[in-house]
RNA sequence: GGGCCCGUGGUCUAGUUGGUUAUGACGUUUCCUUGACAGGGAAAAGAUCGAGUGUUCGAAUCACUCCGGGCCCACCA
């Protein structure tokens, strides 16, 4: 044991986190613990995108899951808590591009992933740094990469299980395309962006009268086939399934009564072309439509698009405006701002573009989804409805093929003759087809000529299995770790992360990959607005911990609600940051006095030491009840109120007049016993929040006196209840509003708190109060107590 | 347009199964160099709990309407 002497005067957390990491990691404080009998609490953690540096919402969210997990693990569970990077889709395909300054098409598939593996292996290790300096308790080295070949492996092995149980197809379809990615793209990856365009009126002709016509985009025009208009609409009623006239290109399509068609909207009707929109490919498929595709998978006009072929799209566009100027049938132009969808990565408008994709088959599967979410236990429960809204709002099946050369490729060949696709033997998996060869023979025309599958698998196909993929990092105990307890993430990835991960489960195994979702809120900036790095708002949480240290960031990510969006203000770190010095200060004060004390239990306990044991039980009481619904932010209030308003305001003060009289006597035994067992249960609430400055005092003192490594190892306290007394609290509540009595008295007359007095006076009968009355009087500094009609004090 | 969440002192926030003077922090003012603490301590000022209507003996808390903010989704001819 340290002699109190000793402790430093102040906390400096630059010294101290870096040493307390190394003490954690040196002592596998986190690690997992195969041989444990302990029941297990495993936790799907969220693995972040390698992509430059943790930001701030990474920091929050963490963290909150983090203290429910250092909950659980002083709770006595085996916790299996591994650490995943995401580092398959885009975003790193993007990063690598720029890291290296080259372009992922230049290169060959298997010499481009190489770079890529090789310039994550050199990024990664800072990137982690983040997260452990964050003090996020995972055993890292359970850790997986979703590009390594353990992942790769299971990833492919879950496109062979569900190619077998007829849930993938390849089909040409109408896709969402992103022309600048060059790539197909999922629903989710899509969001809007407000453009300025013009809406152009527009002549068509039937029977050789005008028909006027609104659109955005007249470049589609060689792609129109149809026009639509509601079937209510008297305009328009004669015209149905004539033929019109399509201007410049004068090819006929018919006119068609549809309900989608808004009387309201333009000139009330409507044309359609393969494809505009949505809509455009709802009327394909209803209406049995003719496709005329005339955007190619870069964005330029093809020979479809007659005279404009090999324009871009917007080249196209400005120039078939001019043409139907000079034509005169551009009867009328406004020009308007309206919402388009953009892929999120890059911002480019996206086309729907047919081609071949393979798909995951879901659609049908609804119900099921709808049953599995109802089954898991949300915290907070109202996010279930987000996954509901978007069950209900799915309209395509899921995509899953990418254009792109980084990825995890289709374990899949294809037959030259007949076209039949050959799969990967599972023993290959890995496998790249355009490196390897498949085992087996086309199992339809045993031919041997074969294709390889170029596409690769979108990220989430493979993210989608993070429950599977960190189960089996432990093989041998799989059915231990699988299904998991819980999977934290923030709300925004509900309708993608969580949502796919229930399908593959699902499909899979028809269980859910785990029980609970604790589902967490985003960190805003001071104005409550969302952080990124675009709008310049983003903080960086590297400079936060430079400024305040960890604890104090934690201490504020705890004081979120569950669920719920935080403005960042960085005044607010200030408070966590005296939380931890104010911790300090009482614990240098506590293991002063508590230097000679030798782990006994007095005869009996004084009155106001019996007060504050009743005080940190309840609160012990409630902590425990919060956690175990995931509501940290409950527990750090209640023990922040403890320690602050109960501890250090009064109890301290309380109990110095006995400490500081260094007879032995059994009053100072027992204000010594309820002082330690006090300020431990005090640091044993806060230690999943603030786990370096708990961590440091309990290794200053009571690490060898528990005989226990580290606080997060050690078992959270538990509610004693037969010292729980509300009599009792009610008379020691009425002393300490005494106390406030007389510090008021004391202000008002400006004089020091220190300052000796004649008596105070208060307005109850001795009897009431008597076992509090030696402490009152020493913690007033007065030589009397007098009983009267009302509180006060005699100088 | 739909769904969900939120709107509490200057700022951020607790409290929302309805019930005495609405929590705490930051900031402000005044005071205190007290034997844990000046990166401190004490005291004070500061909120008709977004607006309105209703239910009730009683509403920050329940219902409805409106206003404002955020997130997600849809539309986007």
């Amino acid at each position: 044991m340290a002699e109190a002497k000793e402790l430093p005067k102040k906390y400096e957390f630059k010294e101290s986190e870096p040493r307390i990491k190394a003490f954690w990691e040196k002592n596998k404080v986190y690690s997992f613990d195969k041989k444990s009998k302990a029941k297990i609490f495993s936790v799907d953690t969220p693995p972040p995108t390698v992509s430059g540096d943790m930001h701030l919402g990474h920091a929050f969210s963490y963290s909150q899951q983090d203290f429910v997990i250092r909950y659980k693990r002083m709770q006595g569970f085996s916790i299996f808590y591994p650490f995943g990077t995401d580092d398959n889709g885009l975003a790193t395909d993007k990063l690598v591009e720029k890291l290296n300054n080259v372009r992922s098409k230049d290169f060959e598939r298997g010499k481009y992933i190489e770079l890529c593996l090789k310039t994550l292996e050199k990024v990664r290790p800072k990137f982690i740094e983040d997260w452990k300096h964050l003090a996020i308790s995972c055993d890292f080295s359970l850790a997986y990469s979703t590009i390594n070949p353990h992942c790769r492996k299971l990833s492919q092995k879950s496109f062979i299980d569900l190619y077998n149980a007829g849930r993938e197809y390849r089909k040409e379809a109408p896709t969402i395309w992103c022309p600048f990615c060059h790539t197909a793209i999922a629903q989710v990856e899509m969001e809007d962006k407000e453009i300025e365009s013009t809406f152009n009126d527009i002549v068509f002709k039937v029977d050789g009268k005008e028909l006027i016509i609104a659109t955005t985009r007249p470049e589609m025009l060689g792609s129109c086939v149809a026009i639509f208009a509601h079937p209510d609409d008297k305009r328009y009623k004669p015209l149905f399934n004539k033929k019109a006239k399509v201007p410049l290109f004068n090819h006929e399509v018919p006119i068609l009564p549809d309900e989608k068609a808004d009387p309201e909207k333009g000139t009330g009707i409507v044309m359609c072309c393969t494809f505009g929109d949505q809509t455009d490919v709802e009327w394909y498929k209803q209406h049995n439509l003719p496709l005329v595709m005339s955007i190619d998978k870069n964005g330029k006009m093809n020979e479809k698009a007659g005279k404009y072929n090999g324009l871009a799209i917007k080249e196209a566009r400005k120039q078939i405006i001019e043409d139907l100027k000079e034509a005169k049938l551009l009867k009328n132009q406004k020009p308007i701002t309206h919402p388009v969808n953009v892929h999120e990565r890059c911002g480019t408008e996206l086309e729907i573009i047919n081609s071949k994709q393979w798909f995951i088959k879901y659609l049908d599967l609804k119900g099921k989804f709808l049953d599995a979410g109802n089954k898991l236990h949300w915290y907070p429960d109202y996010m279930k409805i987000r996954y509901d809204n978007w069950i209900a709002g799915l309209k395509w099946d899921w995509c899953i093929s990418r254009q792109r050369h980084y990825g995890i490729p289709f374990p899949v060949w294809y037959c030259r003759e007949c076209g039949e696709v050959i799969l990967a033997d599972e023993k290959q998996l890995p496998v790249d087809p355009l490196a390897g060869k498949p085992k087996n023979h086309c199992p339809k025309c045993k031919c041997k000529e074969i294709l390889p599958e170029t596409d690769v698998m979108d990220t989430w196909a493979t993210s989608s299995l993070t429950p599977q993929i960190a189960a089996s990092l432990v093989p041998d105990m799989y059915d231990r770790l699988y299904p998991m307890n819980l999977r934290p993430n923030a709300h925004d990835i509900i309708t993608f992360w969580l949502f796919n991960t229930v399908v593959k489960s699902q499909m899979h195994s028809n269980v859910n990959p785990w029980q609970d979702v604790m589902v967490s809120g985003f960190a805003l900036d001071p104005h409550g607005k969302k952080m990124s790095k675009s709008k310049g708002n983003a903080i960086k949480p590297q400079e936060m911990f430079e400024k305040y240290g960890v604890d104090a960031l934690r201490f504020w990510a705890a004081g979120s609600k569950l669920g719920q969006d935080l403005p960042f203000q960085e005044k607010d770190l200030v408070t966590g940051a005296k939380t931890v010095t104010k911790l300090w200060n009482a614990s240098k004060f506590a293991l002063m006095h508590l230097e000679d004390y030798d782990l006994k239990k007095p005869n009996r306990l004084e009155a106001s030491d019996r007060w504050l044991l009743s005080k940190l039980n309840k609160v012990i009481k409630d902590a425990t009840e919060h956690f175990e619904k995931y509501e940290y932010s409950k527990t750090k209030h209640e023990t922040e109120k403890l320690f602050w308003q109960v501890f250090c305001d009064n109890y301290l003060e309380m109990i110095k007049g006995r400490l500081y009289n260094k007879e032995k006597n059994d009053s100072r035994l027992s204000a010594q016993y309820t002082l330690y067992h006090s300020l431990l249960g005090i640091l044993k609430l806060f230690a999943p929040i603030m786990p370096y400055i708990t961590e440091e005092i309990y290794q200053l003192y009571f690490a060898d006196k528990e005989k226990c490594k580290s606080i997060h190892n050690s078992s959270w306290p538990s509610v004693d209840e037969s010292l729980i007394d509300d009599k009792l609290e009610e008379k020691g509540d009425y002393v300490v509003e005494v106390i406030a009595k007389v510090r008021k008295a004391k202000s008002e007359k400006q004089i020091s708190l220190g300052k000796e007095i004649k008596s105070v006076t208060i307005d109850k009968k001795e009897a009431d109060v008597k076992e509090f009355l030696d402490d009152l009087k020493a913690t007033a500094k007065a030589e009397s107590i007098q009983f009267g009609k009302e509180v006060g004090i005699e100088l």
